[in-house]
DNA sequence: GTCTATACTGTGATAGAC
DNA sequence: GTCTATCACAGTATAGAC
């Protein structure tokens, strides 16, 4: 692996455990064993590195934000956890750089064009999160009102964009799984109360995978 | 007014508009037109201005927050407006300490004391928004499981808390009427779809009571 | 209480040898 | 490409005069 990648890499991994801010360039050589001036010597500073790791961010996030506008999910059965396994893929992404989240006013103050690209992807969530509403909306006997969707899909997107930090603060805990899976269960829940007659099935399905999925994960870290 | 006092203001006042992160000592001083030295005299330190910064915000939002628990809303007409002016002042006092909100995460790393009692104040949040929810529950015909209910509070503290994160990343403004009134509406049409038969008349409440809100601002602006 | 002057620290950044 | 050495600077903090 370049010297490149590897600041990269490594910074990432300090920037979402110990926090961008506190992370400075000498923090990130200090963990590499290389020193200040090789740093310099792939990057211009913590600007350019930052930048980086957004433009990789908003490449991955991007693309799968785009997919469900563009191929609405199967309309049969076993909707549900189709959705939950899409959203548990963007909160994935999102979590590998959960950094960006964390100190977001911070670094989108600094950064011109990470704001910019930012509220690109807000943009893209509102739309994604609007896409399977939609989807789960048509099928269902509720007369939910397009004012009423739109404001569905803003609290929707809100959450998605500040799950992490809440947990963070109500649990100061920094797991994947049970963060992520209790982040597709918010979300979707907040969908149940609109879907009328379905409502008690929809809740039924979401905490039967919800218990599913982490006795999924438990039992394979078990292996 | 004393300069210990004025350092109090100032401090408040630059953290909230231009980014605590970014705000100095010497800024502080500068904007005062005081020396460094002088403001060293008074405060050991920025840490020591944002420790009681965070106590007075502390004080102020704990009294307003365990307000409702003690005695709930009137349980008569009117009851919408009521709470509308209970979450107005909530989020109106937020507003007043919202750098603490958009630098979170790293306030609450570096101030061991604030961490603590910030999670106190959002299980204070909590709280109210639980009695809010349930005095309103109770009242109709509806039949929201304890486990609905939770997960809704939730979901409103959520948005309670980040929702000058959210306002900010979107629109760019710093307006306090408007973002507070919305904030408002976004919190109360949550609990809507859990109304059943009174949903409509409580969303037709909602919206003439925010419409009514802002022209009073705009109308007071214009004397 | 308030000032000026100064010292200390950590971080960002560069030059030049290897 | 990588290193050592060093600089520049901002932000924090203190000493001592007024």
């Amino acid at each position: 692996m370049k010297t490149r990648d590897r600041i990269l890499v490594t910074s990432l991994e300090l920037f979402n455990t110990e926090g961008e801010a506190t992370t400075t360039t000498l923090d990130i050589a200090n963990v590499m064993d290389i020193s200040p001036g090789n740093l310099y010597y792939h990057f211009k500073g913590k600007e350019q590195i930052i930048t980086e790791l957004f433009e990789q961010y908003e490449t991955a996030l991007g693309g799968t934000l785009t997919a469900p506008l563009e191929q609405p999910l199967s309309e049969s059965r076993g909707q549900v956890e189709d959705n939950w396994y899409y959203l548990y893929v963007v909160l994935e992404e999102m979590f590998q750089y959960r950094f960006l989240y964390y100190n977001l006013d911070n670094i989108l103050q600094r950064y011109e064009g990470v704001r910019k690209g930012f509220q690109r992807l807000l943009q893209l969530k509102r739309a994604a999160l609007y896409a399977i509403c939609q989807t789960l909306l048509e099928q269902s006997v509720i007369s939910a009102r397009e004012q009423q969707l739109v404001g569905l899909v803003d609290n929707m997107t809100l959450t998605l964009t500040f799950w992490f930090n809440y947990e963070k603060l109500l649990h100061d805990r920094d797991q994947q799984q049970v963060t992520i899976h209790q982040g597709v269960l918010q979300l979707l829940t907040m969908i149940a109360p609109y879907l009328g007659d379905e409502q008690l099935a929809f809740y039924r399905d979401c905490e039967s995978i919800y218990k599913r999925m982490l006795d999924d994960e438990t039992g394979r870290e078990h292996c």
